[in-house]
DNA sequence: TGTTCCATGTCGGGT
DNA sequence: ACCCGACGTGGAACA
């Protein structure tokens, strides 16, 4: 079942046999289409770690450009995949229908084994737009550039990405004062972790300027959690609440 | 086209006109099925942040469990998606097919509207069986835990997920000298957040126990970063090469 | 390639 | 619900 119009295509085939189905695969996986396959099958994956899943009714899609990923009826993620990269191969074994997707650096095989094919679609048709994000932490950042006074009344800006023997600060800059300011950015309402990345700045940079003067250390995020609030108090570190901008 | 074998259906348009898709997926949602779409789509988010994507051709995938994928031909993620738990809706609009997915805490409304769709499916067919993964962190927890002088002569664990004021421990246990010992552990090489980690917890036990002999921080891993390194020599902690067990 | 950190992270377990 | 940390995290930017 072909659909042609104009250089978009679409190819599908209804409970085909083995071999109808492996025909179309390997077309599709040829000519560079997004490749689909739905049916009974199991699936097992070796590399960074290794698993196996018994037979069970599951949606698999191959892309072109080499990732591989496996759906059952539940959950946002793929109960297996594989990145982008790999070369995916379409063979039959016995009645079976096998796909395989294999990777080096690291090593890693993922194979899926039908052992009954309801449906196999080939999609072709690429996609040259970008998307057009907005209310991440660079919009953050961008925010309390243009407006730094969101962060505290006198507060200027004087690097972004500054490095640092621990890492890149996202804002450094000085207070009224003339006090080295190191800010960091969340997007999103913080827990421990946050506070301990912004620690280590601070401990590096007081130590980089090897100054007598303390560097202070500001948390921008939305909210913050009880423990993240506790470790703040105790590292003498402040937090301001500010979020990204809504559009 | 309908493929009826027993139990399991998968139903599939190819090039429908937008009234027969929105029937067939309206279909699909309503009897629980994975449903699918292939066509050419302008895509809009708002939620947390706020995405647009302009025209072009995409797969999209619709779970039962409320779950939306919105895929181009490149990359293992999602370019658009919805977690477990929205609704999905169906709709006609003039000559185009909308499809809607919402949920609430966070509000969040994912749209895509379809101006040429290829192709719709619906596919049924539940999965009861789990994956079975090894090579994970418990997984390594339990080799140490199996075998202690793994991590060194005469370590004896006392207990996993200890709490602390700081969060709960992977191991906690003694050397033999009797002097408390933190363990922290992760499956693959780790940076500078991992010793942060440590660092936090074996803060909060020396405050917690106030006890005069320090607590002792040991990361184990497969290997760490020249950074983290510094940092574990800096913060007096120590660090054991061990890997997750392959099988 | 290796390191570092963001992410509409997602997911599971605990309180 | 919120908190917390693991994840085969994935992805990008930078050295």
């Amino acid at each position: 079942m072909t659909d042609s119009e104009g250089s978009q295509r679409t190819e599908t085939l209804q409970g085909p046999t083995p071999a109808a189905a492996c025909d179309l695969i390997a077309r599709g996986l040829d000519r560079g289409a997004i490749v689909t396959a739905y049916g009974r099958c199991t699936v097992d994956y070796d590399g960074r770690a290794s698993s196996r899943l018994e037979a069970g009714h599951r949606h698999v899609m191959l892309k072109p450009d080499g990732a591989a990923l496996v759906h059952t009826d539940e959950g946002q993620q793929p109960v297996n995949w594989q990145p982008p990269g790999c070369d995916h191969e379409v063979v039959r074994e016995d009645d079976a229908l096998v796909l395989e997707s294999v990777r080096s650096t690291p090593n890693e095989r993922l194979r899926v084994r039908f052992e009954d094919v309801l449906q196999v679609s080939a999609f072709s048709g690429s996609d040259e737009n970008d998307l057009a994000l907005v209310g991440t932490e660079e919009d953050l950042r961008q925010r309390i550039l243009e407006e730094p006074d969101l962060l505290e009344a006198g507060f200027t800006p004087l690097a972004t990405e500054r490095e640092t023997p621990a890492g890149a600060v996202d804002i450094y800059g000085e207070d009224a004062a003339d006090r080295a300011v190191v800010v960091e950015l969340k997007r999103r309402r913080v827990g421990p972790d946050a506070v301990s990345q912004l620690r280590r700045y601070v401990d590096a940079l007081e130590r980089d300027l090897h100054a007598d003067a303390a560097v202070r250390g500001v948390l921008v995020a939305p909210s913050v959690t009880d423990r993240a609030s506790g470790l703040l108090t105790e590292h003498g570190l402040e937090f301001v609440a500010l979020e990204p901008p809504a559009e």
